[in-house]
DNA sequence: GTTCGCTGAAGTGTATACACTACAGTCCAC
DNA sequence: GTGGACTGTAGTGTATACACTTCAGCGAAC
């Protein structure tokens, strides 16, 4: 028996209001770009929202009705996702919001610690003081949604505080990888993470941003790597509940 | 007026003979899995082993021609290959081999740089004496190449040399990362490449081994990221032919 | 009572049809 | 003779149709 299938309508919910300024800082898409791209980014706002569950049954003509499109848009679209690893596709039987491994977990922080402090490294060399500011301004935002606790705001500005950083080296291609790996860490967050400290994420942010204005590359990279040690270790990647889980609907 | 339009055979000369054991160390997907991508691979391999240039129309009913299905599925598969960067999607224009600029490619090899010095660094500490040998084997399979200037041959085999090492890792997710890359820089290559040295990225490979085998963390780093600032000043990336061509047929 | 096989519904995989856009060549007006 | 509007064609964008696979439910045989 599947669990308690959430409706599919929570794709929408707030869909295209934020037009998730994230994937595309070349291209800029608007509205009339293409109606595929609007349900990949509808969908994967649901997912990083915590709105669509691992798991989760995405049948293709319940999302054509949803977004009152053809199941061949959609099919575009979950194959997009599939590629992004955010859905997982069955060879005829469907697709399904992923359930990323544990040992996919480790791998994709693994790759997160190798890049962003490769990344901070070079930031060091590079960073002026202008960004210096920008980056002050972005850990404001994080604090008051931290302070508020608004889970949506704040899970999307501790995201976005990497991707800034991607950019801030002026490398579109790192930027746009940091992003989907981003997008898959919010989803591994998702299954594994039973209570994570937004607090300590945000000191450790503020730390690095110091590190940065210090141009002291040393701690900047150990910062940088300690603080996705500590995002990790802080998961419970332990086999337990949403493996359990898993485990039983296959059986 | 476009140039000399190629035979768009030319993407199944050695097609489907090479089933391309990369793109896939997991899901060893062979003949049945699907036909989309059988095709997204033929059109990949097409392009890396340099059969089709950069900028070549790719119209959707000539290669479901080629491939006897219909256009939906060669949709699928360009779909997929722009998601590589390796075609270009212009809206309502069609698909197009890309032509990537010149700020592309050095982002690209910026990010090689960064993420492959990084992997050495941890291969150090994590590398085995089996795995050494294997790499020797590998190494010697490029020297017979290149001595017998087998293009295709060694083209391939000094890219693998790069995603072998990060099968050794044992991060799958670094591996197809990884194995992305080298196909844009593959692209990159093709476009602005005059006389790449293939002996010299040859021995520069051999460095990279002995360093990995004295386990010198700071040689092997170093040897890497000089490597890969050697084969990108390599290029010829000031404003030459390629970009000429493109900046008079884009007027 | 359990297991195997059948059947029907639901859903995916692929092909085809049709509307619309972009482009080239032509024709007409000036 | 040149510039501009027109029309035909090629090609893409989306929808729909149909075949096939999967799976759940049911019934019969053991």
């Amino acid at each position: 028996m599947t669990r308690t299938r959430p409706d599919l309508k929570v794709i929408r919910a707030g869909g295209g209001a934020k037009p998730s300024p994230r994937r595309g800082a070349s291209d800029a898409a608007p509205p009339p770009a293409g109606a595929t791209q609007r349900i990949v980014e509808s969908i994967t706002e649901a997912i990083v929202a915590r709105r669509l569950m691992p798991g989760t049954k995405l049948a293709e003509q319940k999302i054509a009705d949803i977004f009152k499109v053809s199941r061949t848009l959609v099919r575009q679209a979950l194959n997009q996702l599939s590629r992004d690893r955010l859905v997982t596709l069955e060879a005829a039987r469907g697709a399904c919001v992923a359930m990323p491994s544990v040992e996919e977990a480790h791998q994709v922080f693994e790759l997160r610690q190798m890049i962003e402090a490769a990344m901070v490294k070079r930031l060091c060399r590079a960073i002026t003081d202008a960004q210096i500011a920008e980056l002050r301004v972005h850990l404001a935002a994080e604090r008051v949604a931290v302070a508020r606790t608004d889970v949506p705001g704040r899970t999307r500005l501790l995201a976005d505080f990497h991707v800034v950083l991607a950019r801030m080296l002026g490398n579109l291609v790192l930027a746009q990888l940091l992003g989907d790996l981003l997008s898959r860490s919010s989803l591994i967050s998702l299954m594994y993470q039973s209570t994570h400290s937004a607090e300590a994420s945000l000191e450790e942010h503020v730390a690095i941003v110091d590190a940065l204005e210090r141009r002291d590359v040393r701690a900047a990279m150990r910062l940088t790597e300690d603080h996705l040690d500590h995002v990790e270790s802080n998961l419970r990647l332990d086999p337990r509940s949403p493996d359990l889980a898993q485990i039983l609907e296959s059986e």
